[in-house]
DNA sequence: CGGCATCCTGTGAGATACTG
DNA sequence: CAGTATCTCACAGGATGCCG
């Protein structure tokens, strides 16, 4: 096994964009990207409204991560209660531009997936 | 339970971008997208040399899936013993492009998400 | 308020063996 | 060659309760 990991690591290791897919693929590293860019900082609370669905220990591990690798702030302000407030630093910005990309792409082309994939569910064959 | 179903549910339906993540997040239907955008058509066996580590459960699986959205063809020749190829559709080509752009800025900005990952490990503090 | 520690569960990936 | 079938097991992730 030791060899199948070792190339398994390198594969990882020499392909950024497979690790950027592990970033955003992540369902809620990409929700979060999106709020932030949309509605600018915001602190965790609100977060957790905004986006539907998630429970605090996704979303902290979620923040952790994101904050880990430099795309986003966190600001604690020791006040009380504690006040904290999460925000993209300029690297998570520009990761929303090429999100938009996708996002552009999905909006065009999505109808067609969801018509292939309706076809291919009825059964049809050429 | 039902309402947040509901809303889970309507939240994918309405949102083309979370879905594209989906599909293209997932760690070998975008290697197996790049493989045949690399290579044109290949073989299941082919295929299955190529990416490394992959099960067969997993290959199929994801060809499955991939030629159920339209991103792929799927071609039977009833030779003996079977052949079959799968090939990247107009559909599936036009993603590949918006891969590349993810592949750019991976290339550009991963580097800077490491050195935030190894700060914060080491556990910098401003 | 914004977490972390703990427990518990379901999904889903991998290994193995069999088939048209 | 290109799968399908079955089992097992790990771990992602939800629920809950406590803390600074």
């Amino acid at each position: 096994m030791d060899v199948a990991e070792a190339r398994f690591d390198a594969f990882n290791a020499l392909c950024p964009s497979r690790r950027l897919l592990d970033t955003i693929g992540d369902k809620w590293a990409s929700l979060v990207i999106v709020a932030l860019g949309l509605e600018g900082p915001l602190r965790y609370s609100r977060l957790a409204t905004r986006i539907d669905g998630v429970s605090q220990k996704m979303l902290t591990q979620t923040l952790r991560g994101l904050e880990r690798d430099g795309l986003v702030t966190r600001t604690v302000t020791p006040s009380v209660p504690v006040r904290v407030d999460y925000a993209l630093t300029p690297l998570g910005l520009s990761l929303l531009g090429t999100l938009r990309h996708l996002k552009d792409w999905a909006e065009e082309h999505m109808p067609q997936v969801d018509a292939a994939r309706a076809a291919y569910d009825r059964g049809d064959r050429v």
